[in-house]
This record gives structure tokens, sequence and C-alpha cells, in this order.
DNA sequence: AGACCATGTTACCGCTCAGTAACAATCGGG
DNA sequence: CCCGATTGTTACTGAGCGGTAACATGGTCT
């Protein structure tokens, strides 16, 4: 558990004044989460990474619970903004948009080794109903589907396998990197989902099926 | 956390005998961290469910921690076991060897959605040292050993890339299933990982470029 | 029988946790 | 300038945690 003391402040006093305290403590939790996992924080230490305190957290948030899943809808939304970042870079190449992805999730595994907040949030709540789970499962649902359609736009014709094998690749690279570090498996991930995109184009392309970029 | 009250006994008082307080522990132990993580658990829902108490717990681990190394131990002599076993089963005939242990690898699928607790130890331990970090590391690295030098006897070039492959889409489908259950990408699990085994020993093998089995 | 050793029982320690009450300070808008 | 809403401060509750002390019980071997 997280001491109360001696936390590497989220919000370093030095720009902890624009944000009202209500960002600033989602802010901080999702840092906080992130680095140390939802059980092994405390709302203290939450609200003083934020700058603030339990009092001014639990008038925003009715519980702790309340506080994780507005957090992990943070990070869900972050998700959806990343695929309007990749269709405006890339418009109409679905194929770039392909490699595009391939690329965000190769940053994702040099961020640090800490894996998906959602995927380790779903690893920690064990509680069968907890209010998180619903909505972890609706985002990483959200993601396959967005990836199955892209392959599809990108005239491929087992869409759903391909997307289905990325995901599981993304997914284990980042729960690998957390067991053996940077220099496992995880880090042939970019060539292996390269290699794979490359071998079901080849397979169900029609219009490119000798063109290879 | 696990309150101490109505846990489901893991060893039902009606079969508690045989076994040495200290076996009946780790059991009870292992079964409980693997459903509620170990955070999730406390030494006393341990020792009741072991059916016996907090003292005799700490006679035989002198913390938590060392509980918790002992159960990941038992957890990777599991592991080389499986191997043992695949071995023993297809004596001399690598390439049923792997798909014995895709076999495998589907087996622990759709054991329950719970994932690997190697992995999942490894999310929620975040302190930096914590002795279960070097097991965990060495037996995930062992594995991924274990699997190179099976795709290599299988007469695989790429042995390296494909048991790289082979490991995140094992690792993706075991975490992947924790958030979006079983008919989420990772059911495709077995169709994947033998596509895929399929491709390498297509490209890389000498003696039997044509045949399939 | 006696000694020993593993186990059971109860009570306790200090600590941290999530969450609350009561009151003081601050700050922006009329 | 003053009112009301937001925030800060301190102290507290009840519970669970990891871990320990002291003592009682039971079996086992000599």
């Amino acid at each position: 558990m997280v001491g109360n003391s001696s936390i590497s402040e989220t919000v370093p006093a030095s720009c902890c004044g624009p944000a009202r305290p209500r960002d600033r403590i989602v802010t901080s939790a999702r840092d906080l989460f992130h680095r140390h996992g939802i059980r092994g924080v405390g709302v203290e230490a939450i609200a003083e990474a934020a700058g603030t305190n339990k009092m001014t957290l639990y008038r925003h948030f009715g519980c702790k619970d309340d506080l994780i899943v507005e957090c992990l809808q943070a990070v869900a939304d972050e998700g959806l903004a990343m695929w309007v970042e990749i269709e405006a870079g890339h418009p109409g190449d679905h194929r770039a948009q392909l490699q595009a992805w391939v690329q965000q999730a190769a940053n994702w595994l040099s961020a640090d080794g800490r894996g998906c907040d959602l995927a380790n949030a779903a690893m920690e709540l064990t509680e069968a109903g907890h209010p998180a789970r619903r909505l972890i499962e609706k985002c990483k649902r959200a993601h396959r589907d967005r990836l199955v359609d892209v392959c599809k736009a990108a005239g491929i014709t087992q869409a759903d396998l391909l997307a289905d094998t990325l995901v599981l690749l993304l997914e284990g690279a980042r729960v690998s990197r957390q067991s053996v570090g940077a220099e496992g498996p995880s880090a042939k991930f970019v060539r292996m989902s390269e290699a794979v995109i490359e071998a079901f184009a080849e397979r169900g392309d029609g219009q490119r099926a000798a063109t290879q970029d």
C-alpha cells in the first residue's frame, strides 16, 4: 500500500493552480492507480497527490468506486480519441490506419511496463457486479469492433479473425511486459503484427493481390 | 477484501484430514489468491479456509510475502510438470507436442476467467524488489524458452518468433477473457495458434514442405 | 509415564483503510 | 460589501489488516 508520506507528487505544487480540484483528483488518481494498482492506493494518498484533501474528494465522488469508474471512463475516452486521431491522420487509407494502430500500440508498450489500466482493473476488481466491469467490457468490445471495421474497410476478408489476433497480441504484449520486461516477447510485437496483417492481406485481398504497401 | 465470514471453504471439513496444515494452507491460499487476487485476501481468511488458524500459518510462513512466493512456486512447478506430461505424451513428435501445448493452453482458458496467477501477481505486486517478481520473471522466461526448444525441434526455422507469438497470443487470451469474457477474441485462440504454427512450418520447414499433419 | 513438538485458542498490538462530522477560510458574483 | 458556494482543516469512527504473545491441547516417541 502506498503510504501517505513520500508519495511522488502527481501535481507538483508549481502547476496545481488552473484545474479545479475535481479534475486534479481524477488526474492524480489515474496516475496512482496506474502505477500502484487500484487496491494499492488509498483515497488519502490520492487527495494529497492532487493537492487537496479527503473531504473535498468525497464531496465530488461519493465513494472510491465512483472515482474508479470516473478514472476508467477517462481511459476509455482517450481510447476513442486515439481512433479519431488515427482516422484524421490517414483519411481514407485504411491500411495505413491499421499500421498507425500498430504504431500507437507500440507507443503504449514503450511508455511503461504497467499494462492497460482497463485490463488491470478487470484483474483487480474481482467483485462480481462491480460497476467498473461493465464499463471495461464495453470499452474493450468497442475497441475490438472498431479494429474490425478498419480491417474490413482495408479489404481484408477475415477481418474478424485479424482484429481478434491483433487484440490478443497487444493484450498479451502488455501483460508480458509486466512479467519479463521490455526485452521479452513483447519486443517483437510490431514485427508480429505487421506480419499477421500482411498474411491476412495476401490471403484475402481482392484488389491488391500482389502489391504490399 | 474477502471477509472472514461466508468464505466458500477450500477444504470442506469432510476432507481436511490427510494433508498437513502447511499443505492445506498453500492449497487454500492458491485458490483464494487466484479467485480474489493477492491483495484481496487476508491471512485470516486463508487460515480459516484451510481449516486452521492464523498462528499456525505464521509458524510455517514468516510473513504473507513468504506464503505468496510459495504459492507462486507451486504454480511454476505445475508449469514444469505440464512440459513433462506433454513430452511423455508425444515422445519424439515435436510437432504433436506443439499441438498439445495449444490444447493445454485452451484448457487453461476454459478453466475459468481469472487468467494466469503469475501474470496476475506481476500486476498486483507493484513493489519494485518484491521477492515474487524474480520468480515470476524466471518462470515466464523458462516457459518461453521451453516453447522455443520445441519449435526448434519441430524443425521451424524462426522458432524464436513463433514461440514469442504463441506466448503473446496465450497471455493476451487469458487477460482478454477477464475483460470481455469467453466469447471475446480469446475464443479463437486455438484457431489462431494453429494457423500461426502452420504458417511458420510452411515457411521454414525443410523436410516436410507439403505435408501438414 | 514423561518429554517434546505441532497445533489450537484467545487476545492483543499498531497501523491503515474508507468514510463522516463540524467548523473555519476563501473566493467569486450580485 | 455581503452572501453563498466551494474548499480546507482537524478529528473522529468502525472495521480490517499483518503480525505477535501466552497459554492450552493433543499426539508421538522413548
